[in-house]
RNA sequence: GCGCCUGUAGCUCAGUCGGAUAGAGCAUCGGAUUUCUAAUCCGGCGGUCGCAGGUUCGAGCCCUGCCAGGCGCGCCA
């Protein structure tokens, strides 16, 4: 049974009836379940499982229907429950029992949030960009997904530790050292900035490809750093130390942290002894030179583990990488966040895990992502078509900056450029997290920035609203109690969908974390300001009869809770004032 | 050639375990503000869920084949 069952406190109820019903009618256990109504003319919630029940108890659907209603007597929490179409049983709450199960969910603590994932860890490995070379818009699904995932399963209750494992060791620092050495004068080394060494980089790589001697001297300087030349240790933490302050103004900017940054370079004491690990076992095996995995048995391609040069690749950097986390922190899972490109190389490191048995009992988990691209093609720095992480941030503040300033001619500029980050960014955001991650983005500005519709800034608006809206209630109602202890009085309709909809806050936030889909939550959030805006603009709050006002106020205050805890956990911030 | 993924409205995308009349946003057209923030709300238009079979009481969802696109397939990560 899903999580998603228990979280939502009207479904729990709903399901022990039904399956105390069938154990009257027929005997015996079956997992009947209520769902939220598919459509709002039905009633309240339904359950389809009479329908599959009929097939094994031989015997027309209604029947069945019938005689699971018949077996008890109707709770005091259902007003109606009654038999449609084929077999469906269209459930209607009493609207008291409804009033009362938000009421406690509202007071309750972390609106009935579960955890899961108490007394377990989880590494997760997310971002992981390159060092010397600027973050660029295919590092943003990585970024921003991995960070909303991080955010979801803290709140489940897993300790989590954030692993950025920065590109910091490989063949290309050679060919970098080289660059910085040649083509960079003193001054320019003394303002080094990342750009400066992606141009250098270029250069440097762009001789190798004519020039032997350039190429001879770039290996020479690699094995050099991989020694422990002290010159060249000092370049290359040069280069780190750069490029880490570069990343980290990004990730200020997009309220990211890590709890570690171990780069590829962390790995290298254990390399050798790993794959001596996987060459004792049997698992490595020498071929034309190099020792590679075999996994016929696994219907997987080979992958090579030590290189025919001696070197080692990004295979065994990972085998080496499960071996050290599983030892520190003896994790429950360890989730990698990358683009759908390296889905053969993670089935193939995680097999080798396996066979080595350096898991432990963690799970080893790829979420993988669909590549970004244009609508008429795709980012490739070939084409010249890159869209710089930096640009991107600022030019999605730029449009917001517009509006806010147009808005609020009046408020100091600070304020202004404050409130344009955050609704850029969220803007920035919730564009990416909107959407499945295994599937393909097509990126557009007109998309990625979006005020409107379903966009980051229409949940920050709606959230701004009911905090403006609460705060002329406790100006205007000064003798009225915390919105949050006036009973729920649920009459309109608008009110029973926005109530209905609150109680599935816990289960979104579930399943988006355990499936590590924070679309999921996103999806769930956009639809409750929906239900919200409808009953903001249909039902008054401030001008209506005392107990009606107090509870308008309650749910209003519920909502917004809900959607600054729902903003939080997938990293966008919720302004008070819009 | 083999493997993974994708194909739903003009565009971008949702679609819990297989459930009732397939939903949003954008675009477009038309409405709503003496009333709590119009970055809002209401309505119209718009669909052979890539194609063809199959399983099922019931398929966008499961199975098979085909078509189209993306990505990957031994020493880059």
């Amino acid at each position: 049974m899903a999580i998603s069952d228990v979280t939502n406190p009207c479904e729990a109820a709903l399901n022990a009836w039904l399956q105390e019903a069938y154990a009257k009618a027929f005997g015996g256990e079956a997992a009947l379940r209520a769902l939220p109504a598919k459509d709002a003319a039905f009633g309240d919630f339904q359950c389809n499982d009479a329908m599959s029940l009929a097939k094994a108890l031989k015997c027309n659907p209604r029947q069945a229907a019938e005689a699971l209603l018949k077996a008890l007597p109707l709770p005091p929490m259902v007003r109606k429950a009654e038999i449609a179409g084929p077999g469906f049983i269209n459930i209607t709450l009493s609207p008291e029992w409804l009033a009362e199960q938000c009421a406690a969910f509202g007071a309750g603590s972390d609106y009935g949030i579960p955890s899961p994932g108490k007394g377990k860890t989880v590494v997760i490995d997310y971002s992981s960009p390159n060092v010397a070379k600027p973050m660029h818009i295919g590092h943003i699904r990585s970024t921003v997904i991995g960070n909303a995932i991080d955010r979801l399963l803290r709140a489940l209750g897993y300790t989590v530790i954030a692993d950025n494992h920065l590109g910091d060791w490989g063949t290309q620092f050679g060919i970098l050292i080289m660059g910085y050495r040649h083509f960079l004068t003193d001054a320019d080394r003394a303002a080094l900035t990342v750009e400066m060494l992606e141009k250098v980089y270029v250069k440097s790589y762009n001789r190798t490809q004519e020039d032997e001697t350039w190429l001879q001297a770039c290996r020479d300087e690699l094995v050099k750093l991989q020694q422990g030349d002290a010159a060249n240790r000092e370049v290359w933490e040069t280069f780190i130390a750069i490029s880490r302050e570069e990343f980290d103004k990004i990730y200020r900017r997009l309220d990211v942290s890590f709890d570690l940054y171990r780069g590829e370079s962390h790995y290298q004491p254990i390399l050798e002894e790993t794959v001596q690990a996987l060459i004792d076992r049997g698992i490595a095996t020498p071929s034309e030179g190099a020792w590679i995995a075999d996994m016929k048995d696994e219907g997987l391609q080979v992958a090579i583990v030590r290189k025919s040069d001696g070197g080692f690749n990004y295979t065994a950097t990972d085998i080496a990488t499960v071996r050290s986390r599983v030892r520190e922190f003896d994790p429950a899972r360890i989730i990698y966040v990358t683009d759908e490109r390296q889905q053969l190389h993670f089935k193939q490191f995680f097999a080798i895990c396996q066979k080595l048995g350096c898991t432990a009992h963690a799970a080893l988990e790829h979420v993988w992502f669909g590549l970004m691209r244009l609508p008429e093609a795709t980012f490739s720095t070939r084409q010249g078509n890159v869209i710089k992480l930096e640009a991107l941030l600022n030019e999605a503040e730029a449009r917001a900056l517009a509006i806010v300033e147009e808005a609020h001619p009046d408020w100091p500029d600070a304020d202004r450029r404050t409130l344009a980050a955050q609704i850029g960014i969220g803007a920035v955001k919730y564009a990416d997290l909107s959407h499945d991650p295994q599937g393909m983005i097509v990126f557009t500005w007109e998309k990625a920035l979006a005020l409107e519709g379903n966009s980051g800034p229409y949940l920050q608006y709606a959230h701004a609203r009911i905090r403006s809206l609460l705060d002329k209630y406790r100006a205007q109602f000064p003798e009225a109690p915390d919105p949050l202890a006036a009973p729920i009085l649920i009459t309109d309709p608008l009110e029973r969908q926005l109530a209905l909809t609150m109680l599935q806050f816990p289960g979104a936030v579930a399943r988006a974390g355990e499936q590590c889909r924070p679309n999921v939550l996103a999806d769930y959030l956009y639809s409750l300001c929906q239900h919200y805006s409808r009953f903001y603009q249909a039902l008054p709050v401030l001008k209506a009869a005392d107990a009606v006002r107090a509870s308008r106020a309650h749910l209003c205050a519920v909502v917004a809770g809900i959607l600054r805890r729902g903003l939080g956990l997938l990293g966008i911030a919720a302004p008070d004032r819009i």
